[in-house]
Order: C-alpha cells, then structure tokens, then sequence
DNA sequence: AGTTCAACATACTACTCGGTATGTTGTCAA
DNA sequence: TTGACAACATACCGAGTAGTATGTTGAACT
C-alpha cells in the first residue's frame, strides 16, 4: 500500500501539471495566432485573452509579461523545428540528400506551424533591431542561440555536399541567409485554401525546394529522390 | 518687362514649393528610418518629429495622419524601385539578359534605399493582414496595386525566358514569390559594414542573383556577362 | 468540515500615443 | 506698414494598454 499513493501521487501530480500545461498550451495557440495576425507591437494581451474568451487574469497567471509570452512562443517554435528535423538530420546518405530531406521536413514545418514560425521570425527582428528591454535580452539571446544552432545544422550539410562536389556557392554565410529565407518563404505567401490537403501542400514543399536546391547549385542529377 | 516677373514668379513659386517638398522629403527620409527601426506600429509621430529635433506640429502639418505617412513611405519607395528598373527594362537582347540586369538594379535598390523598401515590405504585410482602417485602406489598394504592376514586370519577363527556353519553373506564380523572396532577402540580413563600398554591394549583389537565377533554373551558360 | 491553493476574473492605475485646437513666427504681396 | 498665410511649436484630450492588487471558486488534502 505504500507503493500506491506514491503512485497515485505521481500520478495526480503529472496529471495536474499536464493539465496546467494544457492551458499554457492553449493560451500559447493563441498568442501565435494573434501574434501572427497583427504582429507583436499591435497585439495586446487583451486581444490574446479575448480570443480565448478569457481576461488578462489567466494569461498573468501564467507569464510574468508580454514579452516572456512572446518569447515561450518563440521557444515552442524553435523546438518544433528541431523536433521536426531530428528523424532525418542523422540519417544516413550523402551530404546532399540529407540536406533535401531536412530541407522538405522545415518548410513543411513553415506551412504547417506557421503562427508559430511567423513568431519565430518577428522574434529574430526584434532581437536584430534591439526592440527589447534589458532583462528580455539575454532571454532573447538564448533563443537567438537555440536558432543559430539550428542555422548552424544547414550550413555544415550544404558545406559537406559543396566538398562532396555537389553544391556550388560562394560565402556559406551569405548562402545560409539566402537558402533559410527561400524555404521560409511560404511564411509570407502561402495562405491555406478551403478544402486543401496533404498533397497540394507537398507540391508546394516540392517547389520551393527545387528552386532552393538550384539556388545552392545542387549538381544536375545528384539525388532527386 | 512682363515675362521677367512671370518667371520669376514661376522661379519662386517653384522654390517654394521645393522647399515644403524638401522638408516633406526630410520628414520622409526619418519616417523611413524610424519604421525600418521600430516597425510601423512600435514608432510613434513623436518619435520620428524627435529623430528631426521637432514637435508633431511638423508633421501633422504635412501629414493628415500616421497612416497616410506611412503610406507614403511606401509609395516613395515603390517609385524609386520603377525609376530604378525603368532604363533596363525595355532594353535590347534576350529576356534572360533583361531579367539578369532588372534582377541586380533590384538586388542594388533593396540595399541602397533599405529604409524604404523595408517600409514597403511591411506595408504589404498590414495590407495583406487586414491592419488598416477603412479609409486607408483603398490607398493601400493602389499602392498594392502599384506593386503588384512592378512584379508583373518581373514575371512577364522570366516568362518570356522560359518561352525561350532559358528558364525552367513551373508555376509562374510561386515562382514570383520566390524570386522576389530571394532577391529582397539582403533587407533581413545585410548590415552595413563601415568603410564599405560599392564593389563590396556588388559583390553581395552578384551572390543574391546568381543563387536567384540558378533558382530560376536559367540555363547553364545563357548570358552570364 | 475546514484549510489551502491553483486558476482564474475583476477593478484599478499609471502611462503612452494619435489626433486636435490653438498659439507663434518668418515671409511676402499690396 | 500691414494683413495673410505657410510652417511650424505648444498644450491638451480621449482612447487604449501593460501591469498590479485583490476578489472568487472549485478541488484536493487533512
């Protein structure tokens, strides 16, 4: 009897966080959605709170701020990408064909996490323009790392497929810019038409990966499975 | 004797017009460089009449509202992208050598007027978001229409090139967006280096449109001067 | 049954900002 | 010299907003 309270313990416990987690998590669908609609400066924490059919009470309850709220959705965003990028990141093949797959797998995470990606990138402006007060910035900064190592992940696969004769480019950083923002594109041009499916979207992935993978030179005929 | 103060008459009306249109022009250049660093809804009247040493009373004397000098802004910007493009665009030779001269005036614009074009930018974004009022929303109409016009310019010619066989994409649409993607990209990450000069633009212009016209599938060896 | 506490809602404050109403000054025509 | 007007500056108002202080409630625990 001893090892069932404990349990139960456990158990209540993980649930009541889960379900505190649960809430957080609804609030931050929310925030994305209206960070993403009227950008962070427009959006108030009233208007995040009114789409949730809340007040501001609950979303205090759970940040200390605006800007910590901005920042877990950034935080969220990140992690979903280096969810999404985990499974094929290691996998085996050549340099270049790694980099498709991961390639395919983010801007697929573009289109479907967008709020979340859109937030992403708003962050990286507001960190690049200073736009944060003194103690948000070594916050933002740990994001602004998170996401450089995720950069960082990209730029030595298409410099190992450049060595493996099958990319040609100059500056890998310029490059680096160029390719992230050709896959991120979508972000700023795809909107979700009624009644679409998997597969329009994938066309969509399938193109703007092509025009990426041309951009970096990719050798005619090296992998294009 | 008639025609002496006719003229100058002409003479000074002209200067005086030209003077309010230089203080607008100065008023515009800090609107520009206060969106650019804020973003449109984070900076205030106050602050781009501070970035002049003056009051609002400057700015609410040549400007009806927020709106309407951001607006500007924007059309300023778009009309330096068509003075820009306008000597190379109905120039001789094959669409892909127009495209290619079109592609690096652009590139050029989009590091040179940064400001600007980064107002424009985000102006597409408040229009596309839904984020003004009812008034000004069908002068954002014009000017997206406006800008719309200068991508079909683009698009008429990577078009033609591919008619041509020079080109491979496959929708023309899609396409757009990732050209012009990849071509605006130096607004996000190029960052002026002091001491820099022109060749160093240039370098950075020639990287931009070679990975765009490779995006573009152009065909190996199809007007590389 | 009573206590505690998480998870909110409500009420309020201090402050910013867009816009307006009005005052001031230099300039130019008559 | 004097009115008129453009080009501002100054003073002010109302609306919205981030953040706080406090009230409320249901559920778990004892």
């Amino acid at each position: 009897m001893a090892a069932r309270p404990h349990l139960t313990e456990r158990e209540e416990e993980i649930r009541s966080v889960g379900a505190s987690d649960s809430s957080r998590a609804t609030i931050l669908d929310a925030a994305a959605a209206c960070f993403m609609a009227k950008g962070y400066a427009a959006s108030s924490i009233d208007d995040v709170a009114r789409s949730l059919g809340s007040t501001k009470g609950r979303i205090y309850h759970h940040y200390p701020s605006k800007g910590d709220l901005f920042a877990d959705v950034f935080r969220a965003g990140m992690e979903m990408n280096y969810a999404a990028i985990r499974p094929v990141r290691d996998a085996a093949g050549t340099a270049v064909a790694r980099w498709r797959r991961m390639a395919m797998v983010h801007t697929r995470q573009m289109i479907v996490t967008r709020p979340y990606q859109r937030v992403v990138w708003e962050g990286v402006e507001l960190y690049l323009r200073g736009a944060t007060t003194p103690e948000q910035r070594e916050e933002f900064a740990r994001l602004m790392q998170y996401r450089n190592d995720y950069g960082a992940i990209f730029r030595q696969v298409i410099v190992a497929a450049r060595e493996a004769g099958d990319m040609r480019f100059e500056d890998p950083r310029v490059t680096e810019q160029l390719m992230f923002v050709s896959l991120n594109s979508p972000l700023f041009w795809y909107t979700p038409r009624p009644g679409e499916n998997e597969r329009d979207i994938e066309v969509i992935v399938a193109q703007v990966v092509d025009f990426t993978a041309r951009g970096l030179g990719v050798r005619e005929g090296a992998c294009n499975g």
